[in-house]
DNA sequence: ACAGATACATAAAATACTTATGTATCGATT
DNA sequence: AATCGATACATAAGTATTTTATGTATCTGT
């Protein structure tokens, strides 16, 4: 995903979060609003992402409709009853853990 | 290292500050340190710190000082000069990755 | 006609951690 | 004196996630 350890782990929240806000997004679309929101700086890898796309699906976290561009077919992903479920567990989840994370980096604020 | 994924990459600079804060650690220390000062949220478990802990040795991060208690053996574990500087660069990385992260799950506030 | 962008996909390798297990000492309780 | 939980180290197998590499194919602009 990125030069970075720290954003293992972090793909699927980001990718349920921006399925959240944009409704449904299909895969390379995925990967260039991620590189625009965060001006270069996370780069998600299509061999990390649909691969995830993939699971959550089966999982039936995300459905999924295709769309024809001419010659080329699309897949647009979207959240689920279920996922959308997931979505906020997940924010929830990163909250605490962002939470936690100023307990050790930041104990003064605490 | 925890119930969820977020926290995979962070072991290392959490290690790193902790260091830096308290001079001097040894492994157990560490692991109990983290569940203090997280109040049980986070759980370093030992499968991940020990060989962590002699990779960063071995890289010349960190150096060891052994010490008896009675019959029993601690090892202190510091930061080395270029640990130091490791350290600070983590921490660099970590701001990165706060800075990031908010410009995708709080893009209102970017 | 070609290059670069768009759009999907998968497989092997690397990485980081969990889980399980092992050894051994120490202190407190029964 | 025996047992148990805490202290303190360690490693190995398994799992999960991501990187890197590769592949196919279409579209767009030059």
């Amino acid at each position: 995903m990125n030069k970075s350890n720290l954003y293992k782990g972090c793909l699927e929240p980001i990718l349920l979060k921006l399925l959240k806000e944009n409704g449904r997004m299909y895969g390379y679309e995925i990967t260039q609003k991620v590189k625009e929101l965060t001006a270069g700086e996370l780069k998600i890898t299509e061999g990390a992402l649909y691969p995830l796309l993939h699971r959550l699906e089966a999982e039936g976290i995300l459905e999924v409709e295709m769309e024809n561009l001419g010659n080329r077919v699309r897949k647009y992903y979207s959240l689920t009853a279920s996922g959308k479920k997931e979505q906020a567990r997940s924010m929830i989840e990163l909250e605490s853990f962002k939470n936690t994370l100023q307990l050790i980096f930041n104990p003064k604020l605490a």
